[in-house]
DNA sequence: CGCTTTTTAGGACATTTGTCCTAATCCAGG
DNA sequence: CCTGGATTAGGACAAATGTCCTAAAAAGCG
């Protein structure tokens, strides 16, 4: 076999095509041009539009979720764990200067769309959140984990919003180093409670 | 008269909707059924829907500056006009997490669809940010005073984003806080610096 | 090979989209 | 009242949309 299925290749095209024009934009027209088969015979494989949505967030999950595990996986701690998520940032930076965060857009447009898979797109935040969440209590800040991945939460967020709109590099690596300096010290204010018990 | 020409109520109405469903999403129509006029009869005002998306962004840049203006003759010195900035989050609350800031994500938007008006649309964050920059450098902070309305511009983006995917009001008032502490910190350090002269 | 099930192509479909046209109506100035 | 320009309503128009249908092709299996 090839390895993939059709159905494979028609999701990650939507994936690609969601992601970039976003979800209103993208017609089965535009998704059957990536994929190279008819439009009337996307229904074989999906029974509507909002399907194909559901089964793309799906497989973002999912590989968000192999992420998070391998970087669990490569032994280090949290903290470097956390600086892993800031550089992200960095990784897809060119990505997220044309497009913005795939999670938030997403987000945000099924939210003005008042989309009923609004609801399953926010998973993807919540994924984050919880991972971030347990990574900030194992670094000693159990009591305030939640918000603390909250606040890094929404600053990735806005600095991917001010990439795409202003398509300045120098303002997300000036933005990164902010946020690993941040979570330096939300280190040492961990060892500084542990320190008056 | 009434006050507001047919045109006007058009760009009004065409606010509102850009705002709650997106540009896209929303159609001649739905803008005829909120002005009560018919559908052919937009193009004796307007030539092409970008053109009442320009009219709309015009109408929001002006309201702004008023609103920046507004808030320098208050008489209260450049801190209080930042925490008014803030302090958007919180008089906007049920709006933003319901539809998110109407600059960040008409500008995602427009990003995405890879708009001509982006440029145009951006000119709102741009407002903000020389605004924002001018009242850090009156504040003593002149060396890194765009640097800090990015940063704060970012902030309020995150929030902002986060506010209507997990629409929690307690979230926005802790980060509300949390900046204006920062801003007292800015202050704070400024005149650390005077000091050093 | 034959038979059945899965997968595909291609087009029909009603609806909606932005745009444009024309004829009717309104209204101010003479 | 008359005239002429501004404003309006209503529909025509082609293009595109999501959905559905049918028949052909492919694939799996005895």
């Amino acid at each position: 076999m090839s390895g993939k299925s059709t159905r494979d290749h028609i999701v990650d095209a939507a994936d690609r095509l969601f992601y970039r024009q976003g979800y209103e934009r993208t017609s089965f027209a535009d998704i059957a041009g990536a994929v190279k088969i008819s439009r009337g015979n996307f229904y074989h494989h999906f029974k509507s539009k909002d399907d194909i949505l559901d089964a793309v967030i799906e497989q973002r999950l999912d590989s968000t979720r192999k992420m998070l595990e391998n970087w669990e996986r490569e032994g280090d701690g949290p903290e470097a764990r956390i600086r892993s998520f800031i550089h992200i940032l960095i990784a897809n930076q060119s990505k997220i200067m044309l497009y913005g965060c795939p999670v938030g857009t997403l987000s945000t447009e099924l939210a003005k769309l008042d989309h009923v898979s609004h609801a399953e797109a926010n998973k993807l935040f919540t994924l984050f959140r919880s991972w971030l969440s347990r990574q900030f209590a194992l670094l000693g800040r159990k009591a305030d984990a939640d918000a603390l991945a909250m606040h890094l939460l929404a600053r990735s967020q806005g600095v991917a919003t001010l990439a795409s709109a202003f398509r300045d590099e120098q303002f997300v690596r000036h933005e990164v180093r902010q946020m690993c300096d941040w979570l330096a010290s939300c280190v040492d204010e961990a060892a500084h409670e542990m320190r008056e018990d």
